[in-house]
DNA sequence: AGATAAAAAGGTATTAATATCATTTTAAAT
DNA sequence: ATTTAAAATGATATTAATACCTTTTTATCT
C-alpha cells in the first residue's frame, strides 16, 4: 500500500504542476497537465473539478479558459489538498484499524503510530503548494513518471 | 487512506492475539481469533492461510488443532508481516507516485518521504511479533474494536 | 474403521477505487 | 449571432480490495 490514494497522488502532483506553470498569472488545459504529469486525462479532469469545487484550486471555462492559483492557494499547505481528497483518516485514525484511536483503548502501536502521524502532518502543514516552484523551474524536482 | 490495507491491520492484530494467547504452547481456533480481535472470520480465516503458507504463524489442522507460533516467529519484526501482505511499497515507493523513486528523478517531497519512510521501516522492524504479550496479557492495550 | 473438529483450498459476492466516455455549460473570438 | 475552446457534469466500465460460502484435506478420538 501506497500512503496516498492514486487519486491524491495524481492531486498533488498536478497541483504543484499547475503551480509552477501558472505563476505568471497565465491558465493552463488539463491536456498539458495530464502530460506534465503523466497521469490519465479524464482521471485526472475529475480530480482537478472536484479540487476546484472544494476551492484549492481554480479554474476558468471557455476559450483561453483552464486552471490556476491565486496567492492565497498558493499558500495553502499540502495537508489541505491531502484533507481534501483523502480525507483526515492517515492523521487522525488508529494504525492498526481500532474503531477509535485513543489513550483510554489503545491498540498496542498507539504511541508510536501517533508519532508518525505527527510526522506525516507536520510534514505535509509546512509545505505549502508554491514552495517547489523555483526548483521545478530549474527542473530539480520531477513530476512525472 | 490508512496505513495499511485491511488485510495487514487485520493480519497484524490476528498475530498480535495469536502471540498472547499461545504464549504458553496452547493453539488457537480462527473463531476465537476473529472474536478477540473484531474481524470477519471468513476474511480472517484467508489472511492467516496465507500468513501460515508464508511462515509468519504457525497452523496444525485436526481436532484441537489451531494457530500458534513458535520461537522464531515471536521474535520476528513486524515488517515481516507487513511485507508479507502489503508488500515493500510502504517503504520504498514514491510518495507522490513517480514510477521510481530516485535521487536521480526526485519528486519535490523525495527527502521529507524518504526520512518518514524510514521511521515507519525502523518502527515496524525494531518491533517484534511477542513484544506486548504482558501488556497484552494485563489489558494495557487492546486488538478490539 | 468411523465420527468429528479443525484448517486449507477454491470459488463467489459485494463494494470501493480507478479509469473512461458522452453530453452540457460557459465564455471568448469572429 | 455563430463558432469554438475549454471545463463541468453525469453516466458507465474496469479493476482491486474486502467479505463470504462451500468443499476438501488432515489429524484426533472413540
Ligand atoms: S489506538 Fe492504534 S494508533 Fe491509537
Ligand atoms: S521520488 Fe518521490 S519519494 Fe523519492
Amino acid at each position: 500500500m501506497a500512503i496516498f490514494s492514486k487519486t491524491c497522488e495524481y492531486g498533488i502532483r498536478a497541483v504543484f504542476f499547475i503551480a509552477h506553470k501558472t505563476a505568471n498569472g497565465n491558465r493552463i488545459g488539463i491536456k498539458e497537465i495530464a502530460n506534465g504529469i503523466s497521469s490519465p486525462e479524464p482521471f485526472l479532469a475529475k480530480i482537478l473539478q472536484d479540487l476546484s469545487r472544494k476551492g484549492i484550486i481554480q479554474s476558468f471555462k471557455g476559450p483561453h479558459g483552464g486552471f490556476y492559483l491565486d496567492e492565497s492557494s498558493l499558500s495553502r499547505p499540502l495537508s489541505d489538498i491531502v484533507e481534501a481528497v483523502d480525507g483526515d483518516s492517515l492523521f487522525k485514525d488508529c494504525g492498526l484499524g481500532l474503531k477509535a484511536c485513543s489513550e483510554i483503548n489503545p491498540c498496542p502501536l498507539h504511541n508510536q503510530f501517533k508519532e508518525i502521524r505527527n510526522n506525516i502532518y507536520k510534514m505535509l502543514n509546512s509545505t505549502t503548494i508554491g514552495a517547489f516552484n523555483n526548483e521545478l523551474l530549474t527542473g530539480i524536482f520531477s513530476l512525472k513518471k
